[in-house]
DNA sequence: TAATATATACCGACCGGTCGGTCGGTATAA
DNA sequence: TTATACCGACCGACCGGTCGGTATATATTA
């Protein structure tokens, strides 16, 4: 039997594992006796920790969100400009790409069953209205400094989130022509094009 | 019994049946007795036409092609700029997002199924190809006739279709903000400024 | 310090509802 | 008469969830 882990630990374990084989399975392929054996317990120690399978799917939704940006919230600085914040959150989406593709794969996930469970779309909402507040954060700053165009922060901001979600199309297809990093740095540098006032030559 | 249909319309029949509870409660929780039940037939009918339910998936898949933008395919004329051609495919999707909400919502069961299943993810790719191919037909156009700066063609023909799925925001969640329609417009300007050789003032 | 009691964490065999798929049959068309 | 289309009661594998139990940690008492 395993030994006793404190609460926060080993909820992180399932989580985890939950996120490993959902992310692989899909959230109705995911069997709970797979999630059991991805994370080395039982059914009882998953079951004492969630109510059930939906419960531990919304956790996952919160432990996405803490696990997959660490960085994300920290990079608004207030010396760089906004098109270098913008620039950064690329880069954070190519480094997370590179080493744990599968977060993108859950967020695949949260759509789909957002459009079917009234509790899984509000917290999924929730979280996607965080990021969107932070890019409409940068916009604004973009804006007053005379860098960008006065475009609509929220819709700017939802456009962004967009293009940076293309590169699922990476993580699900297979694409030989072009890769995800090549894909995020150039999309930045036409989405920047477009909100700048003065147009740079590439 | 139901009369005997042809062979197409029947099968269309269950394919436009299938696509509504599909969308409606995603490819797992759908059961055939729903799809049954919608169509207005037996399960005998359907499983005389499909394989089983995976087969009538990849089947609506097709069907999703051949229904959804009839009219995107022909909108390349020749005697329209390649920034009208886009702004049309916008129109296009608005038109879509209107009538037929639900065809995006089933963009995200394609997505969600093609990351667990080697032949849906296959034949989504396909669909996608086709459209890729499309967008970067009029990108091409419009490098070759002055209007865009030269950019890669399949990385901005992915960054607009990825730009164009960002609908899928206002048909899963509920913003009381901005509409599907606003942030269709505001996005194909701001690609077409980022793409444009002159900027535009708008 | 050891013994005992209580609470918490964990185990896994088992249950029972669900739903994709089957198949023997009937109706319709050729 | 034959072939095709359609019907729907039924089967059984599957899997989320249960629950009686054991192990471990913590508190209490002698």
């Amino acid at each position: 039997m395993a030994v006793n882990l404190p609460k926060e630990e080993r909820q992180s374990q399932i989580l985890d594992a939950a996120m490993k084989v959902i992310t692989r399975k899909g959230f109705s392929n995911a069997r709970m006796d797979d999630i059991v054996q991805e994370a080395g317990l039982s059914k009882g120690a998953i079951y004492h920790h969630y109510e059930g399978k939906k419960d531990l799917f919304l956790a996952l939704i919160d432990h996405w969100e803490t696990q997959t940006f660490p960085d994300f919230y920290s990079r608004n600085g207030k010396e760089r400009s906004a098109a270098d914040t913008l620039k950064d959150f690329a880069g954070e989406i190519i480094k997370v790409f590179k080493t744990r593709s599968y977060v993108f794969q859950a967020e695949v996930e949260f759509w789909s069953l957002a459009n079917q469970d009234n509790e899984v779309r509000k917290r999924s909402q929730e979280l996607y209205e965080k990021i969107i507040n932070l890019f409409e954060l940068v916009i604004n700053k973009g804006i007053r400094q005379g860098e960008f165009l006065k475009v609509d922060s929220r819709i700017t901001a939802i456009y962004i989130l967009s293009v940076f979600q293309g590169i699922n199309w990476f993580c699900i297809f297979n694409d030989k022509k072009i890769n995800a990093k090549n894909y995020i740095q150039k999309s930045i540098e036409l989405t920047l094009n477009g909100l700048a006032i003065t147009k740079e030559t590439s």
